[in-house]
DNA sequence: ATTTAAACTTTGTAATTCAAAGTACTTTTA
DNA sequence: TAAAAGTACTTTGAATTACAAAGTTTAAAT
Protein backbone atom coordinates (compact mmCIF):
# COMPACT_ATOMS: atom_id res chain seq x y z
CA UNK A 1 0.00 0.00 0.00
CA UNK A 2 2.25 2.88 -1.38
CA UNK A 3 1.51 6.41 -1.26
CA UNK A 4 0.61 8.83 -3.90
CA UNK A 5 2.27 11.72 -2.94
CA UNK A 6 5.39 11.13 -5.11
CA UNK A 7 2.92 11.43 -7.95
CA UNK A 8 1.81 14.95 -7.33
CA UNK A 9 3.13 17.86 -9.29
CA UNK A 10 5.29 20.22 -7.64
CA UNK A 11 4.15 22.93 -9.85
CA UNK A 12 0.83 22.69 -8.00
CA UNK A 13 1.85 22.12 -4.28
CA UNK A 14 1.35 25.91 -4.18
CA UNK A 15 -2.09 27.01 -3.09
CA UNK A 16 -1.56 30.23 -5.74
CA UNK A 17 -0.33 27.98 -8.60
CA UNK A 18 -3.21 25.73 -7.57
CA UNK A 19 -5.69 28.11 -7.60
CA UNK A 20 -4.26 29.87 -11.23
CA UNK A 21 -5.04 26.28 -12.56
CA UNK A 22 -8.14 25.93 -11.22
CA UNK A 23 -9.67 29.30 -12.69
CA UNK A 24 -8.16 28.61 -15.79
CA UNK A 25 -9.62 24.96 -16.27
CA UNK A 26 -12.99 26.30 -16.05
CA UNK A 27 -12.26 29.58 -18.15
CA UNK A 28 -11.14 29.73 -21.45
CA UNK A 29 -9.00 32.89 -20.90
CA UNK A 30 -8.69 35.26 -17.96
CA UNK A 31 -7.09 38.55 -17.38
CA UNK A 32 -4.49 39.62 -15.28
CA UNK A 33 -6.73 42.03 -13.41
CA UNK A 34 -9.85 39.27 -13.21
CA UNK A 35 -7.43 36.15 -12.13
CA UNK A 36 -5.58 38.78 -9.72
CA UNK A 37 -8.79 39.90 -8.13
CA UNK A 38 -10.39 36.63 -7.83
CA UNK A 39 -7.43 35.39 -6.08
CA UNK A 40 -6.62 38.55 -4.31
CA UNK A 41 -3.32 38.53 -4.82
CA UNK A 42 -0.58 41.76 -5.55
CA UNK A 43 0.41 42.69 -8.79
CA UNK A 44 3.77 40.71 -8.18
CA UNK A 45 3.15 38.03 -6.38
CA UNK A 46 0.60 36.47 -9.46
CA UNK A 47 3.03 37.52 -11.73
CA UNK A 48 6.02 35.77 -10.68
CA UNK A 49 3.52 32.79 -10.03
CA UNK A 50 2.10 32.94 -13.67
CA UNK A 51 5.53 32.87 -15.13
CA UNK A 52 6.26 29.52 -13.12
CA UNK A 53 3.53 27.55 -15.14
CA UNK A 54 4.28 29.26 -18.05
CA UNK A 55 8.10 28.07 -17.67
CA UNK A 56 6.76 24.61 -17.30
CA UNK A 57 4.67 25.12 -20.37
CA UNK A 58 1.13 24.76 -18.47
CA UNK A 59 0.04 28.27 -19.86
CA UNK A 60 -0.11 30.40 -22.09
CA UNK A 61 0.07 34.21 -22.05
CA UNK A 62 -1.30 36.76 -24.58
CA UNK A 63 -0.29 40.57 -24.77
CA UNK A 64 -2.17 42.68 -26.55
CA UNK A 65 -4.00 46.29 -26.92
CA UNK A 66 -7.68 46.47 -26.52
CA UNK A 67 -8.28 50.30 -27.55
CA UNK A 68 -5.68 52.00 -25.80
CA UNK A 69 -4.52 49.89 -23.21
CA UNK A 70 -2.47 47.11 -22.77
CA UNK A 71 -4.47 43.32 -21.83
CA UNK A 72 -2.89 40.06 -20.88
CA UNK A 73 -4.98 36.96 -20.90
CA UNK A 74 -3.67 33.62 -19.94
CA UNK A 75 -5.08 30.83 -21.10
CA UNK A 76 -4.24 26.68 -19.92
CA UNK A 77 -2.02 24.55 -22.44
CA UNK A 78 -2.99 20.70 -23.64
CA UNK A 79 0.31 19.32 -21.45
CA UNK A 80 -0.84 22.05 -18.75
CA UNK A 81 -4.55 20.39 -18.78
CA UNK A 82 -3.24 16.94 -18.84
CA UNK A 83 -0.96 18.10 -16.15
CA UNK A 84 -3.66 19.06 -13.72
CA UNK A 85 -5.63 16.62 -14.38
CA UNK A 86 -2.75 13.85 -13.70
CA UNK A 87 -2.05 15.36 -10.71
CA UNK A 88 -5.62 15.57 -9.05
CA UNK A 89 -5.55 11.68 -9.91
CA UNK A 90 -3.08 11.88 -7.74
CA UNK A 91 -4.69 13.46 -5.20
CA UNK A 92 -7.67 11.74 -5.62
CA UNK A 93 -5.89 8.02 -4.92
CA UNK A 94 -3.85 9.89 -2.13
CA UNK A 95 -7.15 11.04 -0.31
CA UNK A 96 -9.05 7.92 -0.69
CA UNK A 97 -6.16 5.86 1.05
CA UNK A 98 -5.33 3.55 -1.49
CA UNK B 1 -17.27 34.45 -7.69
CA UNK B 2 -14.06 34.67 -5.39
CA UNK B 3 -11.52 31.78 -5.00
CA UNK B 4 -11.53 29.51 -2.36
CA UNK B 5 -7.54 29.59 -1.98
CA UNK B 6 -7.22 31.21 1.30
CA UNK B 7 -9.46 28.62 2.87
CA UNK B 8 -6.60 25.83 2.27
CA UNK B 9 -4.92 25.31 5.40
CA UNK B 10 -0.90 26.28 5.22
CA UNK B 11 -0.44 22.85 7.19
CA UNK B 12 -1.36 20.69 4.57
CA UNK B 13 -0.10 22.31 1.54
CA UNK B 14 2.98 20.36 1.77
CA UNK B 15 2.77 16.73 0.23
CA UNK B 16 4.31 15.00 2.88
CA UNK B 17 2.17 16.32 5.81
CA UNK B 18 -0.30 16.01 3.55
CA UNK B 19 0.05 12.27 3.05
CA UNK B 20 0.40 11.87 6.77
CA UNK B 21 -2.98 13.13 7.49
CA UNK B 22 -4.41 10.78 4.54
CA UNK B 23 -2.64 8.28 6.42
CA UNK B 24 -4.06 8.77 9.62
CA UNK B 25 -7.69 9.40 8.39
CA UNK B 26 -7.98 6.00 6.97
CA UNK B 27 -5.83 3.96 10.01
CA UNK B 28 -6.76 4.46 13.58
CA UNK B 29 -2.82 4.74 14.35
CA UNK B 30 0.49 4.06 12.43
CA UNK B 31 3.69 3.52 13.92
CA UNK B 32 7.14 5.38 12.39
CA UNK B 33 8.62 2.93 10.28
CA UNK B 34 5.17 1.83 8.69
CA UNK B 35 4.97 5.82 7.91
CA UNK B 36 8.53 6.03 6.55
CA UNK B 37 7.94 3.40 3.81
CA UNK B 38 4.43 3.84 3.35
CA UNK B 39 5.67 7.42 2.61
CA UNK B 40 9.17 6.59 1.05
CA UNK B 41 11.10 9.15 3.58
CA UNK B 42 13.92 9.55 5.21
CA UNK B 43 13.68 9.48 8.82
CA UNK B 44 14.59 12.92 9.75
CA UNK B 45 12.54 14.36 7.04
CA UNK B 46 9.18 12.64 8.70
CA UNK B 47 10.22 13.29 11.69
CA UNK B 48 10.28 17.00 11.04
CA UNK B 49 6.84 16.71 9.50
CA UNK B 50 5.32 15.28 12.03
CA UNK B 51 6.47 17.59 14.35
CA UNK B 52 4.97 20.21 12.44
CA UNK B 53 1.62 19.03 13.02
CA UNK B 54 1.83 17.92 16.40
CA UNK B 55 2.56 21.59 17.06
CA UNK B 56 -0.64 22.81 14.96
CA UNK B 57 -2.39 20.09 17.40
CA UNK B 58 -3.31 18.15 14.58
CA UNK B 59 -1.59 14.51 15.38
CA UNK B 60 -0.72 12.88 18.93
CA UNK B 61 2.24 11.17 19.28
CA UNK B 62 2.36 8.12 21.30
CA UNK B 63 5.65 6.45 22.35
CA UNK B 64 6.29 3.01 23.93
CA UNK B 65 7.98 0.05 24.45
CA UNK B 66 6.62 -3.07 22.84
CA UNK B 67 9.02 -6.32 24.25
CA UNK B 68 12.70 -4.58 24.05
CA UNK B 69 12.47 -2.02 21.28
CA UNK B 70 10.64 1.93 21.50
CA UNK B 71 7.81 1.97 19.35
CA UNK B 72 6.44 5.54 17.96
CA UNK B 73 3.09 5.58 16.90
CA UNK B 74 1.07 8.69 15.54
CA UNK B 75 -2.84 8.92 15.50
CA UNK B 76 -5.14 12.15 14.36
CA UNK B 77 -6.25 14.38 16.68
CA UNK B 78 -10.40 15.63 16.51
CA UNK B 79 -8.77 18.73 15.66
CA UNK B 80 -6.85 17.34 13.00
CA UNK B 81 -9.34 15.56 11.86
CA UNK B 82 -11.62 18.89 11.63
CA UNK B 83 -8.92 21.02 9.98
CA UNK B 84 -8.35 17.86 7.28
CA UNK B 85 -11.79 17.46 6.50
CA UNK B 86 -12.23 21.51 6.33
CA UNK B 87 -8.72 22.05 4.01
CA UNK B 88 -10.57 18.79 1.57
CA UNK B 89 -14.15 21.15 1.80
CA UNK B 90 -12.04 24.13 0.45
CA UNK B 91 -10.33 22.12 -2.44
CA UNK B 92 -13.20 20.24 -3.65
CA UNK B 93 -15.01 23.68 -3.81
CA UNK B 94 -11.85 25.66 -5.23
CA UNK B 95 -11.71 22.51 -8.00
CA UNK B 96 -15.35 22.41 -8.53
CA UNK B 97 -14.60 26.37 -9.70
CA UNK B 98 -17.30 27.39 -6.96
C1' DA C 1 2.70 68.59 -15.82
C1' DT C 2 0.75 65.20 -12.86
C1' DT C 3 -1.89 61.39 -12.03
C1' DT C 4 -3.82 57.07 -13.21
C1' DA C 5 -3.86 52.51 -15.08
C1' DA C 6 -1.93 47.97 -16.54
C1' DA C 7 1.37 44.79 -15.88
C1' DC C 8 5.08 43.74 -14.54
C1' DT C 9 10.43 43.42 -12.46
C1' DT C 10 13.53 43.94 -8.80
C1' DT C 11 14.93 43.70 -4.17
C1' DG C 12 15.37 41.84 0.14
C1' DT C 13 13.86 39.19 3.80
C1' DA C 14 11.73 35.33 5.80
C1' DA C 15 10.13 30.80 5.68
C1' DT C 16 10.40 26.13 3.90
C1' DT C 17 12.34 21.95 2.52
C1' DC C 18 15.44 18.23 2.51
C1' DA C 19 19.43 15.29 2.71
C1' DA C 20 23.12 14.07 5.43
C1' DA C 21 25.29 13.60 9.56
C1' DG C 22 25.19 13.21 14.35
C1' DT C 23 22.90 11.50 18.85
C1' DA C 24 21.03 8.30 22.39
C1' DC C 25 19.66 4.16 23.99
C1' DT C 26 19.15 -0.69 23.49
C1' DT C 27 19.78 -5.23 21.58
C1' DT C 28 21.87 -8.52 18.88
C1' DT C 29 25.82 -10.65 16.98
C1' DA C 30 30.68 -12.00 16.46
C1' DT D 1 32.86 -7.77 25.46
C1' DA D 2 33.36 -5.11 21.54
C1' DA D 3 31.15 -3.99 17.42
C1' DA D 4 27.15 -3.61 14.64
C1' DA D 5 22.41 -2.81 14.01
C1' DG D 6 17.78 -0.95 15.10
C1' DT D 7 14.54 2.85 16.55
C1' DA D 8 13.67 7.41 16.49
C1' DC D 9 14.99 11.24 16.41
C1' DT D 10 17.83 16.29 16.36
C1' DT D 11 20.98 19.28 14.26
C1' DT D 12 23.19 21.46 10.53
C1' DG D 13 23.54 23.67 6.40
C1' DA D 14 22.47 24.64 1.81
C1' DA D 15 19.07 25.46 -1.65
C1' DT D 16 14.73 26.77 -2.95
C1' DT D 17 10.45 29.26 -2.43
C1' DA D 18 7.33 32.80 -1.14
C1' DC D 19 5.87 37.31 -0.57
C1' DA D 20 5.41 42.20 0.29
C1' DA D 21 7.02 46.51 -1.01
C1' DA D 22 8.98 49.46 -4.05
C1' DG D 23 10.42 50.63 -8.55
C1' DT D 24 9.66 50.50 -13.80
C1' DT D 25 7.44 51.14 -18.31
C1' DT D 26 4.23 52.87 -21.57
C1' DA D 27 0.31 55.36 -22.61
C1' DA D 28 -3.91 57.80 -21.49
C1' DA D 29 -6.56 60.99 -19.01
C1' DT D 30 -7.00 65.29 -16.31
Amino acid sequence: MKSYIHNLNKAFENRIRLGIMSVLMVNDSVDFSTMKETLELTDGNLASHITALEKEGYIHVKKEFVGKKPLTTYSVTKLGMKAFNDHLDALEKLLKGR
